[in-house]
DNA sequence: ATTATAAAACGTAACGTAACGTAACGCAAC
DNA sequence: GTTGCGTTACGTTACGTTACGTTTTATAAT
């Protein structure tokens, strides 16, 4: 986290805030389609090539945008796991099922998978919550209230992918119910019982 | 069925089929990022103008040429719904594990929501295993082999969600093991106990 | 039956626009 | 003085559209 010290001049903070900035703005306002360099740079009133030092390409500037400017989302208060996952859930569900859902969906997916900036921005926007779903079920466990016999990694892929799911597939909509039978499901799956 | 005999010119069936194999072919060696209207025309050997008088722009191109070659992941035989499921979802997970899987997810993430070709998209390469699972699922509870106390549409998303999630967020591999635990998983929710 | 007309789709060529990405240059910060 | 940011300017690619002449077909007129 130590400033490396770079020679030479330092880049200017407030452009790059500007950028960001509107590269926010325009991806609310407009949507990932209409995320140009040249759009960023107008808006901005910063030159291109000031954004190409930074960032390689369109996709690059909006996953830094997002990420700029996300909470990420990783609360989940409450006694049993039930309504810390559920809680947890609906808030996930409230943030994506806006239209910044769809963008951040679309920038994924047309984002380079082996940059380093898209496996930053995976980490911070899209894994995030899966992993503090994980330590919710962990600790779950851990005091019995559930039973892990099978693949932790799956169960977490079949609570947070369906979100995913219905958000770029739009065959059925996002809401709390949503969350609710997700949780409902996938308690049912891990339940700790007595026929075994 | 009946040829509509509509006056003038009818359209080359063949110049069509051009279109269709230039763009797979594009789509498939060079990715959706490459795939042009005129890239295709001067692959196919047609005029640009013949191609957007069938398609809007370059994504509904990509759609058309997908739905072109693709089977259609519906097959699932086998006796129990345990095998029919993991069939299916073996063979569904093998067809996305390609580069074609994420050609198939960029598409639809760059497509336009409302248009009817993606509509059409939607139902024939992304849910039409998922329609498939559904009746798998009834043909089961109505045997009594499972017990579908849960919303159904839920437990579909929970079972197909993760599979598009995988291939777009790239953080765990697909691979028939994540097939098989799936399935576990989803019949553990909906076992027919006698704890109720 | 033959001929003419209308309609539709074709290919070619060209257009203005948008966005790309980079080279070159000055200047600011170290 | 050197390094590297920021800007201006440029060439390139692809877009989506238009105009044009040609080809193919169905229908109407002779």
């Amino acid at each position: 986290m130590s400033p490396p010290k770079r020679r030479g001049r330092p880049p200017n903070q407030l452009a790059q805030a500007r950028i960001l900035k509107a590269a926010h703005d325009i991806l609310t306002e407009d949507g990932f389609g209409r995320l140009t360099v040249e759009a960023v740079a107008a808006r901005s009133g910063v030159g291109k090539p000031t954004i190409y030092r930074q960032w390689a390409n369109a996709s690059e500037l909006a996953m830094a945008a997002l990420m700029s400017r996300d909470p990420g989302i990783i609360a989940g208060g409450g006694t049993s796991l039930r309504s810390a996952l559920t809680g947890q859930m609906r808030s996930l569900i409230q943030a994506f099922a806006t239209t910044r859902g769809r963008q951040i969906a679309m920038t994924l997916a047309a984002a380079d998978p082996e940059s380093e900036f898209t496996k930053a921005f995976r980490n911070q926007v899209i894994l995030s919550s899966r992993e503090a779903g994980r330590a919710l079920l962990l600790e779950a466990a851990a005091r019995g209230e559930i039973m892990l016999q099978q693949d932790l990694e799956v169960l977490l892929d079949m609570i947070y992918g369906p979100v995913f799911y219905r958000l770029l597939v739009g065959h059925r909509p996002l809401d709390t119910g949503f969350a609710d039978s997700i949780v409902a499901i996938a308690l049912e799956a891990v339940a700790a019982r007595a026929d075994r």
